[in-house]
DNA sequence: GTTTGACATGAAACGCGTACCATATTTTAT
DNA sequence: ATAAAATATGGTACGCGTTTCATGTCAAAC
């Protein structure tokens, strides 16, 4: 394995200069660039990021974590930052925690131990605290909403999304709204089940427990949510789904029984997937890609020193379809 | 910034006993390793993973190339390479190549360079020179069939894969079945081109060069050849799909323009996607999480030097649904 | 009583490139 | 003509932990 040292002894000159030629620093002279590169060539030099990265005391690589990445939110966030650090030349550290705070905590190492030179939050359940302790050893930015004032933050506006979605059923009549939620204890969990609740009560619809449902997450989850209600004595006339996939499976069973959508149940999901148009699902459409991009490009910026907007909202749309 | 030296000046001890305590390197007296330890409490000690990577010469980091992260495919692929990571403490490099060559010459220099100490290829537009010259950085495992004799490969086998969707349709009577494909210049698409064409000559079946499509990866391009096969004075009574999502939209044109599926046209699609279930689509059912477990488990035993498989074929299955 | 192996510890080399500082030579500006 | 920049190059410290080798102690084995 050849180093800068080889070349530098075989090219006559000092290792600070073959360091400048590698680096195309202007200050050299055109016949010892020429030599230098030459003898790269010869020694079939290639030279050591890792010895690079700590030298320079950053990695150009960013991390993002996220509960589980085959999920089509997550991929196509992920897809989002991905353009973004290809733009910058970053990379990307991807880890997958399954919503587990000890995984999530192994990987927030990484940026304690300058491995990544700044984190993205795809989704936490880390408490504030820590990610308030975390943020002294690099730069976060979240994907979602955060308590912690440490981090700056890129979402959508998940209670005006709830609110969309329930004044867009509340003017259609209905006065028996249920709510389907992914993980409760998520940010966007949280905040969806609190703003529905606010309306809920501000609007004075009816409510019955039983027309709570989270944890959902899957095609087949909803199917089984659909059961239920149907099984049920007093069953609500229109469902706000957190999940298009979770919505695609409940108008599934409602097809299988023959329940007639919207007319016997309006349905309404959130992120207007791919899916959802085939099923004629309205739905709540989130830029997914663009908040990636948008939050990369942030924490870029921040890293950079540029004064940038720390919290940065993305505007929702409400795609109507024939569920509603 | 504290580093090992200071601790040791500290503990009084020498560096090599710091880095034996951070080890848990098991010849180091109680007394000893609790003052090292004690003085890491209290200089806020946090080791460097860029100098233990340097010193190491190792990440224990997994690159991954794929396409397109949010293509329902690879972000499956990836949360299954993800998974293995976590099992063997691997973390994992993503790249975004939009099949661009260029840009997959710049991650392979990761490997290269040792950024990562092996990598996985999700799919791969280079040239085979190009990947076996690669191997000589670092241990790779293609997800895709590849010419390289240097590569690890764990994939899908696609010729049977099209067999089993082409006997199916026979067994059903069809003689005029079309063919819709994503990239075919990937190795994928090379194979099920292939694959296709031998069959159809063996199975002396009908041909018009308008029932042959490629690049498509969405539901609307799947709309787009609907809308073009229903167009066509003489339509195939049969599509071969090499997509899930291109199928969906095949079929939601199908409704739409009310062709009857299958009677007038029998699509089978792949992957077995969620959204096949939902609009009854018979598909090949590929374990993608599988794969992509697979292959980093077969990466991280290259590594470790173990004997293992260096081909590894994983088995499809047709879910026959209401679609053909 | 001596050999052998387990236990314990430290010095120094190593992995490798960057960046600051010092110095020297040319140009350009005044 | 002289001061001030620009150009060019090298020495060396620095970023930081691992690992090999040398050395030493103590207890068990023969």
């Amino acid at each position: 394995m050849s180093n800068i040292t080889a070349i530098a002894k075989r090219a006559k000159v000092s290792r600070t200069t073959v360091s400048r030629v590698l680096n195309n620093h202007p200050y050299v002279n055109t016949e010892k660039r020429e030599a230098v590169l030459k003898v790269i060539e010869e020694l079939n030099y290639v030279p050591n990021l890792n010895a690079i990265n700590l030298s320079r005391g950053r990695t150009n690589v960013f991390g993002v974590i996220v509960p589980k990445i085959g999920h089509p939110f997550f991929s196509n966030l992920i897809e989002g930052i991905g353009k973004a650090c290809n733009k910058h030349n970053y990379s990307l550290l991807v880890h997958q925690s399954n919503n587990d705070p000890k995984t999530e905590l192994e990987f927030f190492n990484k940026l304690k131990y300058k491995m990544i030179d700044g984190l993205i939050l795809g989704s936490s359940v880390s408490p504030t605290g820590v990610i308030d302790e975390l943020s002294h050893f690099g730069k976060i930015v979240s994907c979602e909403y955060s308590d912690s004032s440490k981090v700056a933050k890129v979402f959508v506006n998940h209670e005006s999304g709830i609110k969309m979605a329930v004044d867009h059923l509340k003017d259609q009549g209905h006065q028996e709204i249920g709510l389907c939620i992914g993980n409760p204890k998520s940010g966007v969990g949280i905040t969806r089940k609190k703003s529905f609740f606010n309306l809920q009560k501000e609007y004075r619809l009816s409510w019955r427990d039983d027309w709570y449902f989270d944890k959902r997450y899957t095609i087949e989850d909803g199917a089984e949510v659909a059961k239920t209600i149907f099984g049920q004595p007093s069953r609500p006339t229109a469902m706000v789904v957190g999940n298009d996939h979770v919505a695609t499976g409940m108008i599934y069973e409602a097809k299988k029984q023959g329940v007639k959508i919207p007319e016997e149940l309006a349905i309404i999901g959130f992120d207007n997937q791919p899916i959802s148009e085939v099923v004629e699902l309205t739905s709540i459409n989130q830029p997914i890609i663009e908040i990636g991009e948008t939050a990369a490009n942030l924490l870029h910026s921040i890293i950079q020193n540029q004064t940038v907007p720390f919290i940065n909202t993305i505007e929702l749309e409400l795609i109507k379809r024939k569920s509603t």
